[in-house]
DNA sequence: CGCCCTCTTGAAATTGTTCAATAGAGGTGG
DNA sequence: CCACCTCTATTGAACAATTTCAAGAGGGCG
C-alpha cells in the first residue's frame, strides 16, 4: 500500500490532500453541510444565512509548508481553517522568527485592521480552508451582528491566550514553557473532540522553538529531560504521551 | 506651594486626583461633554446614544498604585480609561509577574469571556475611568452594532500589538526591547495628541522590567548604555529624550 | 535632617544559546 | 528490496546574555 501516513505528518494528516472534493449534493460551497461548522464563527448562522455566506466563500487546499500569506501582503481575504494545522508568525529582518500561534480546525485568521496582514501564515500540515473576500465578508457582517459578536468573542479569547503566551515568553523557564505547550495542545485537541492524551505534535522542533522563544536544542533537551523524569513519553509519529499529567500541570503553572 | 508634581509621577499626573468633579451642567454622566470621547469606543455614538450610555456608566478615580481588579475576580464591569495610566498583568504563584500592557486615555479594558477576569489591573498613576456594568453594556451593544464593530476593531488592534509583543519577548535582545518600548510609548503619546519626544515614562523600572521580560537591573543598565551611546537622554521627572530617533528605530527593528 | 525606596552599578552565577558532531528516520534510486 | 542521502532531532561542550546577589547613590517625604 502506498497510502501510508507520512511519519512527520503523524497520526492524522498526509503531506498533501486531494483538492476540494466536490460534495455529493453538488452545491458550490455547501456551508450547510460543513462538518466543522459548529467549531467556527459560522456556528450561529441559520439555513438562509449559510446559503448566503456560501456564496461568498471558496475552498482552498494547502500542502505541508505552503505559505497562505505573508506579512505585508494586501489583506484581501480572511479564512476559516477546516482541516489541518497552520502557523502564524512574525519575522525580524535578520531572520529571527516568532511563531505567535498554531491554528487548526475551526480557527479563524486573517483579520487585519490595516491594508496589509501584520503577520505571515503557513501550513504546518496539509490543510484546507474556507476563504472569504474581506470586503464581501464585511458586508455580510454588517447584516449579521450575531456573527460579528461571535468574532468579537473569538478575538477576546485570542487576546486572553496571547496574554498567557506573553507570561510564558516573558517569565517562564524552558521546562515550564514545554510543559505549558504540551498541555495547551492537549486541551485544544480535546476541545475539538480529538485525542488529548497521546498529544499529536505536527510541527517541527524549530516551529516549537520559535513559538516558545527557545532554540531547537533547548526544546530537544527539555523533552529529553521530561522523558527522563517520567513525566512524558515520546512515541513514534510525533505523539507524546502525558504519563503524569498532574506533574506536567504543576510544572507548567509553577505550583 | 504644596501642589508640585510628585517626581515619580512626573510631568503630568499627581499621585491622587480630586474625586470626579461634577460638570458645570450637572448631568450625572455627561458623555456628550466627554473630552476624550473620540479616543474611546464611544466615538461613533450620537447624541441620543450618548445619553443612553451615560445612564449606564459611573466614574471612578484611582490613586497611584490602587488595584482596579484582580485576576479571578468576577468580571462584572468593563472600563474606559479617561485619564492616567494603568497596567494589566498576570502573576505566577511564586510571584513572577508579566505586565501585558499599559493602558491610558481612551483605552478600553475588562472584556472577558469567562465569568472572571483573566488578568489584574492596577493604576500606575492617578487615573480616572468610566465604569460600565458588563451585563448592561452587553444589552447596549446588542442594539448598537456600530459600537460592537468598534470594539472588534479595537480587539483586533490589541491582538496585533500582542503579537508584536510576543516577538519582542521571544526574540529580541534587552537593548532591542528597551528601544522598542521607548518608541511604542512615544508613538502612543503622539497618537493621543501628547508630546512624543521627551517621552514620559510614568511606570517604575520594575513595571518596565515586568513588561519587557527583563529584570530592573537589566533595564537600568540598558538605559545607561543607550544614554552612553548618545541615543537617548535621561531627563528629570521620568522623561526620556529620544536624541537619535532613527538610531533607536534601527535598534528596535533589528535593521 | 535623616530614613526609606527606587534606581544604578558591580561581580558572580546561571540559564539558555551557539557551535559542532552524531544519531535517526524517511525518501530515493539503483 | 536495500543502500544511500538528506533532513531533522538529539547530545555534548564552550560561550554569552541576562539574572542573581550585593552594595552604593539619589531623591523625596516624614
Amino acid at each position: 500500500m502506498r497510502d501510508h501516513m507520512t511519519p512527520s505528518a503523524g497520526a492524522k494528516s498526509a503531506t498533501t490532500l486531494k483538492p476540494a472534493e466536490p460534495r455529493p449534493g453538488g452545491k458550490p460551497s455547501g456551508c450547510a453541510a460543513c462538518a466543522v461548522r459548529n467549531l467556527t464563527v459560522c456556528a450561529p448562522l441559520d439555513g438562509g444565512e449559510l446559503l448566503a455566506i456560501g456564496q461568498l466563500s471558496t475552498h482552498l487546499t494547502l500542502a505541508c509548508g505552503d505559505p497562505l500569506f505573508a506579512e505585508g501582503d494586501p489583506a484581501a481575504h480572511v479564512f476559516n481553517v477546516t482541516e489541518g494545522t497552520l502557523k502564524v508568525f512574525k519575522l525580524l529582518p535578520d531572520g529571527r522568527r516568532q511563531v505567535t500561534g498554531f491554528l487548526s480546525t475551526g480557527d479563524f485568521l486573517g483579520l487585519a485592521n490595516g491594508e496589509t496582514y501584520a503577520y505571515s501564515a503557513e501550513a504546518v500540515t496539509a490543510a484546507r480552508l474556507c476563504r472569504f473576500q474581506r470586503r464581501k465578508l464585511d458586508g455580510f457582517l454588517a447584516e449579521h451582528p450575531e456573527m460579528e459578536r461571535r468574532l468579537l468573542h473569538r478575538a477576546s479569547n485570542e487576546l486572553a491566550e496571547a496574554q498567557e503566551q506573553m507570561l510564558l515568553l516573558g517569565r517562564k523557564t524552558a521546562k515550564e514553557r514545554i510543559a505549558s505547550f504540551l498541555l495547551l495542545l492537549s486541551r485544544r485537541a480535546e476541545q475539538r473532540g480529538g485525542t488529548g492524551d497521546p498529544v499529536f505534535l505536527p510541527m517541527s522542533r524549530t516551529d516549537i522553538a520559535d513559538y516558545l522563544g527557545l532554540t531547537t536544542e533547548t526544546v530537544s533537551r527539555t523533552f529529553t529531560r521530561l522523558k527522563t523524569e517520567g513525566v512524558i513519553q515520546l512515541l513514534p509519529n510525533s505523539l507524546v504521551r502525558l504519563a503524569r499529567r498532574e506533574a506536567l500541570a504543576e510544572i507548567a503553572e509553577a505550583l
